[in-house]
DNA sequence: CATGAATGAGGATTCATTCAT
DNA sequence: CATGAATGAATCCTCATTCAT
């Protein structure tokens, strides 16, 4: 009775209708954005909705995946010229203060929301996540460092120090993504390096 | 025309009203949490909260409220036998640490529920936070540290990696709040002293 | 197990209460005025009101039954030291006038609450208001009129008339409430004789 | 961001919709009558009445609308055949007498409910009477009266004599709209004329 | 006399979703 | 592709009232 297999066919209206949703989530959060809200931004109705796709969290879905396929692209992008692991380290950080903030809103909802708002998904989710979290970890494989760095504990710290910017940064602050990566990189490259 | 200081009478049931809604704010978030939630957990019925409390948003408050003080108590133990100020700064993240994960729900709700989500104490909840922040900022004052160190952005890159750790440790897992605690640290102490 | 006959003890906190409610009910009308409202306004707990009265529609009758005797007062007043039909006419309906307006808010709840709103009490509550109308009534059967008045319908008329100064009279308007009873009655004088 | 007139598509439903709810409006008041009530009367569920308007103040804005228009027409269409100013108002006083108790119940929710019953919106449904009242007073202005005749005065007389009717009008009583209207007319045109 | 605490029913409104057209 | 109309359950909250203390 339902053949498709994810409900979302790909032309003009079902990009527009990703977009507003990412972006009202990622502004307003996930449980505050009501369908109306979107159909609202995208000029339909809330029924209309349905046709593009089957559910709110299957809309949130789709955006996760979006997102980490953007996030991962802007990732390599910064990395891929690089050899030096430190400056590799240090591009990547950077991607990831930008994307946490002003890039793209579909990046924003993958830090926004958290997986266990959607239990139905919260497996694909944590999935999604962990994907783009791996290409951090291969950054920090790279380094040498000191024998008492712990490797996993450096990666959530970096990573819980990028994240938390979407709370404090403005692109009309003092700082640049670049610059806050630099200083916390810093603090990594002075220590764990002899 | 009737001064009331904000509706919270304190006896028994109000206390576990309070503990209550923070446990399930901590664990599911204010937007999908109901009062209904909250009535069963406490086996009343929701209209009575509202003899407590005037609102779910005055709820919050007196959470964040409470929360700010037991942080900036714990907080405080935790560093005030303290002289040196390495070793302050390694127990007062500690103390985030713990506030972040084990500690009681009050504390949790602070860093789970971010004050854009009540609109109506978005000024009193940031305000709270800040007060706490504030704590952190004073710890930071007493290190000497190289001149390339800019203060701002440290702070901010602990209480991210701080903040963060309440997605990820777990009691069970490998590491303590302390162990967390002093592996972050070590990155800033071996690096910006001399 | 409730002996009392019509739970109203008659103390100054009564007076209060009674005065309270029929200030917010001549406002803002029955249905929209709350007990804790009432209760507000007299410094008291909602619950408190019940030792005083057995229900908010017992409020209302009281309330009615004093307007009714104040209205029925003021009304005898002006009018007794009158001789001339027509004098005593116009005195009567600048009484009503002025109940309807300026006079304590316990006249104006009896013409701003209607006795539909209290299906409870809604008979004793029309008793109250034919009770005030049947002074009114024998102020008309002093006039000798025109055979082609029908006294009922002068009644209503003029009632209605003074009634409804309720909505656009006001104490700094260009009238006082003589000046409106003199024009009103000077139609009918002035057609009705002769 | 979206004009949208102002939420009210014209369909069948929608009409029964208002007309249930100007029903209950007008008989049992505006607050008195709950979502739940209307819903039931044209058996939807209360939500689905939201898809047809905003919120209940705008259904009460809606019959307000309905009904001034309909009470205008009536009155222009009883007026406009007659020239002599007297005729004139004896059938615009009567139009209103009927608007007020017998007619559609969309006109008598105008005199039963009061704009300061809703005041997000009492100034809309201040300017739908006024714009109904403007009506009658040109109305009078056809007259030639006595210098001792106020004209406002007489016209607030004539209003709330005729609005008065609603609460003692019967259909089945003694006296057709007519007969009230010749009466309370004949007063003002044999004192005022000559 | 009154309070403190609660009840239970009902208030308006919002939600994600459905489905015939 | 989308709409128009509705559903049913849940949302936060308010109500008049009760009753042990």
């Amino acid at each position: 009775m339902k053949p498709q297999r994810s409900n979302s066919r790909s032309n003009s209206r079902n990009r527009a209708l990703v977009e507003a949703a990412a972006d009202l989530f990622a502004s307003q959060g996930f449980k505050a954005t009501s369908m109306r809200d979107i159909a609202r931004a995208v000029d339909m109705l809330p029924g209309s909705i349905y046709y593009h796709f089957d559910s709110k969290d299957d809309l949130l879905l789709a955006i996760y995946e979006a997102g980490v396929a953007q996030i991962t692209q802007t990732f390599e992008e910064a990395v891929e010229s690089l050899d030096d692991p430190w400056a590799r380290l240090e591009a990547g950080m950077a991607a990831l203060i930008r994307a946490v903030t002003e890039e793209s809103s579909f990046t924003r909802v993958i830090f926004k929301v958290t997986p266990d708002e959607v239990p139905k998904y919260s497996g694909e989710l944590i999935a999604f996540r962990d994907q783009f979290e791996a290409k951090f970890e291969e950054l920090l494989e790279g380094l040498s460092l000191q024998p008492w760095v712990n490797r996993q504990l450096l990666r959530l710290m970096l990573l819980g120090a990028g994240n938390h910017a979407q709370l404090w940064f403005s692109p009309d602050g003092d700082y640049s993504a670049d610059e806050i990566s630099e200083q916390f990189c810093r603090f990594v490259k002075e220590s764990a390096t002899r």
